[in-house]
DNA sequence: CGCGCGGTTTGACCTTCATCAAGGCAAGGC
DNA sequence: GCCTTGCCTTGATGAAGGTCAAACCGCGCG
């Protein structure tokens, strides 16, 4: 455990509070599932089969991977990765939204990213964990083991030519993200985040601006949101309001948000002069 | 050029305009050394032979390796990549110090890191570089096609693997930064950056605190370290200057800092409670 | 239907850090 | 030696965003 406990008169966030609740838990599935291994048959109706990780290979060799890989379901909350334990395993996201954070001692918490179906998580790390992943709602999991996939290296070079891929994008991201932290605004912050978003959810193209009235599905809490773009869920709460009022976004409700003008939130986004 | 020009009545940091001056001076050396191929030869006195990439490759792969690259040498302040461009290419650091860094229309900058010998850079981009790289110094690189590198990989998977590591050290780093962006205050974060920079000067081991009255050389301006800390020279100056009064560090000059009490710092950065 | 609960919004106030401005200090030029 | 120049430090002030507190809102439940 990295955080001993919280500083007397300092209260820990209650979602902090609860995830750690929850790790015991959800500890003992992961040990029941492990027997479970996929064949290729289980990777075929895979959500993430054509995506990811996976994309780059043929049937045969996913047969191959899929022998090493370790199927897991987890419901919402449960601790995948803790920052500070010793890093074994590499994870691909099959469904379901994974936090990944950081956190202080005194339960400031950054979340560094989010993971989602498709998407390969264990790759920042040393020996051990620098970050936590946490489940946001019940996720399944390929599990494959760090030195194991070393060896699979050797068979199946595309993986690794993959990987590399997959490491350069997280690296663009981190860089876009420290630009967010360390200079932007509020406002800019959560027009960033919001345009982000939308790419992600593939409502527009790369490098293009979604359309106008465009709806954004947003699954997270204003909590994550908060720990996401280093705010507080107030000012997140105030900065959304101020987007609305100036008519560039419409809240219909609290998971949704319509992107009105999404020119105007690119201009706030990148501070155009 | 992605950012136009200063929006009327804000001024421009003047390092920022140095270095958008000398870009025109400093392209063309580039073109003209590129006939400079290295041999293996070349290679043996190289300060960079022996740590990062190069480390992990024999004589003669380096042999291979030196066919392929070009030598370059460029003056302090020279733009070396730019955020934008097409990315063509990849670097490694021989001698001397390079800032990476992203910047906003209005001058806002933030720097996402610093290389120097034995550094990969040009790991983070997409078709485009995403951050600009700056020589802080006089510094020599080995210039790589990012294609020909495609098929070096096939030759050389150690390389690969090797670049996968950076790639995975990196991300770690990022996730450190991000925590340190989005959630320390400033005291906290040059608390967390003196001592990493420590752990980078090799003055201790990784994850060892450096003994008391530890020597720190710190190449950079207060410019610099304001923009890779998230904040302003002034808080820096401030901060740096508490943590002086406190007896934590002392400031014999602008470029050396001893680290008094680094317990006392680790217990800053980490918000130990 | 009223109630309580968790998450969200809004408001009032306060802290931290940015901004603006002045002065210090070392290095180089004349 | 003195002046300029560039960078750094220090001080005074202000603004962005954090903190504290109250109200709100949808939702499940008795």
């Amino acid at each position: 455990m990295i955080w001993i406990k919280p500083p007397p008169g300092i209260l820990v966030k209650p979602i902090f509070m609860t995830s750690l609740n929850k790790i015991a838990d959800f500890r003992r599935p992961i040990a029941i599932n492990l027997a479970n291994r996929p064949t290729a048959a289980h990777c075929e109706d895979c959500g993430a089969r054509h995506t990811g990780l996976c994309e780059v290979l043929a049937d045969d060799e996913l047969a191959f991977l899929a022998r090493i890989a370790q199927r897991i379901a987890l419901p919402a909350g449960a601790l995948i990765m803790e920052e500070g334990e010793p890093a074994l395993h590499f994870y691909n996201v099959n469904a379901g939204f994974i936090r990944l954070f950081k956190a202080l001692p005194d339960g400031r918490r950054q979340i560094t990213g989010f993971a989602g179906p498709g998407h390969f998580i264990g790759l920042a790390a040393t020996a051990q964990n620098v970050v936590s992943a946490e489940a946001m709602e019940p996720v399944k999991l390929c599990r494959f083991s760090r030195v194991t996939m070393r060896d699979v290296f050797a068979e199946l070079p595309q993986l690794e030519r993959k990987l590399l891929d997959v490491a350069m994008h997280e690296l663009v991201l981190g860089q876009q993200q420290m630009l967010l932290l360390g200079r932007k605004t509020a406002l800019e912050r959560l027009a960033s985040f919001l345009l982000a978003w939308a790419e992600r959810q593939e409502i527009c193209a790369p490098g293009v601006l979604p359309r106008p009235h465009s709806v954004l599905a947003l699954p997270l809490s204003r909590t994550d949101l908060a720990d996401y773009l280093g705010l507080t869920i107030e000012t997140v709460s105030r900065s959304l309001s101020t987007l609305r009022r100036d008519g560039l976004i419409d809240i219909p409700n609290i998971h949704e948000i319509i992107l009105l003008r999404p020119q105007a939130l690119a201009g706030l986004a990148e501070a155009a002069v």
